[in-house]
DNA sequence: GATTGACATGTCGAGTTCGATATGTCAATC
DNA sequence: GATTGACATATCGAACTCGACATGTCAATC
């Protein structure tokens, strides 16, 4: 359950709220990990439960701000040097690439654009993303994973362009 | 569900039975999708009340060979051209490196050579696929993925190399 | 002839995740 | 003063996934 460590993570970075948490689960760890509200309130609860993290403050609307405790903290560093990760990947997207060469060339110069197109909106994306923590103290230590999201991206998309090239070529038996 | 659709695919590539199905999706899917066999033999009876599948033959030890059918080919067809893929990603261990700047210097150093070690081994497992590949003919498309793969492992190297040569100079704050 | 290990299929229960539904607040615009 | 949209929390059932358990076959080695 990496979910539990994810929020943990998170909330060490900076503490914020159930809410603000789901945000960030689709923004700066959108390529790591997915969770919607619907898991995480019930997981801040079992934490809070565990005497892992606490409430730091109360605002508007109900709001709660969540921090991390002692225990979580130690419960974080021991997940991630004491235990070793769970290697098994889960991206919808990598299947469709593989399975690229079934399609016809038509088909998969469609596929090709629109993977393209989303690559490099993916790509602007991150750049802001980076932008804005270059102008923000403090925040440097993610600036690297932004950086290695935006290589994989760059790698991602010559590869794309590769396979669209290879189509126009008549083919080579 | 693309569990299905990896079925399919796979299925596609080469009839097999759901024991080397199971193989496959911890060998040249292992970088997209898991499935365990737990999964994928109700899935393939699934799939085959559905008509997508068919047993091409039975050999030793009660084995079905499976195929896809020309519904399940349109099924396929269908996902991957008409329906949007699903952006969301899981991988544990991009959560672990995310994180690390939250551990000391030393435990970071111990992380980032557990994790070269780990990309070490993939780049030479995926280095023997692609050798195998070349050796045998009607496989090329997939040496594309293959290919993939071993580009983004290197610029995760090159990630993870960086991070621990920043380990050594002093902090610039 | 016995043992071992890879091949092969299957089910079950616990745990995890997803999507829908529900309820309500606050600030800004119309 | 009404409406809209972002903020905020919460639950529920269906679907999916994982790990453990169960059963058996076949080939090769000891």
């Amino acid at each position: 359950m990496s979910l539990r460590h994810a929020v943990l993570g998170l909330l060490v970075v900076e503490p914020t709220t159930g809410y603000d948490l789901a945000q960030r689960f689709d923004g700066s760890l959108a390529n790591a990990w997915h969770a919607s509200h619907s898991q995480i309130y019930p997981e801040l609860a079992r934490l809070h439960e565990a005497g892992m993290v606490e409430v730091l403050g109360e605002g508007p609307r109900r709001s709660r701000t969540w921090g991390v405790t002692d225990s979580g903290r130690d419960e974080l560093r021991r997940w991630m040097t004491d235990t070793e990760p769970n290697r098994s990947q889960r991206s919808e997207t990598a299947v469709r690439w593989f399975l690229l060469s079934l399609l016809e060339p038509a088909d998969r110069r469609f596929v090709l654009e629109h993977e393209l197109a989303f690559g490099a909106a993916e790509i602007d994306r991150l750049g802001h993303i980076a932008d804005r923590l270059d102008t923000l103290p403090g925040t440097q230590p993610f600036r690297a994973t932004v950086d290695l999201g935006l290589r994989i991206n760059a790698v991602v998309r010559e590869w794309l362009l590769e396979q669209l090239a290879a189509l126009e070529v008549p083919e080579q038996t």
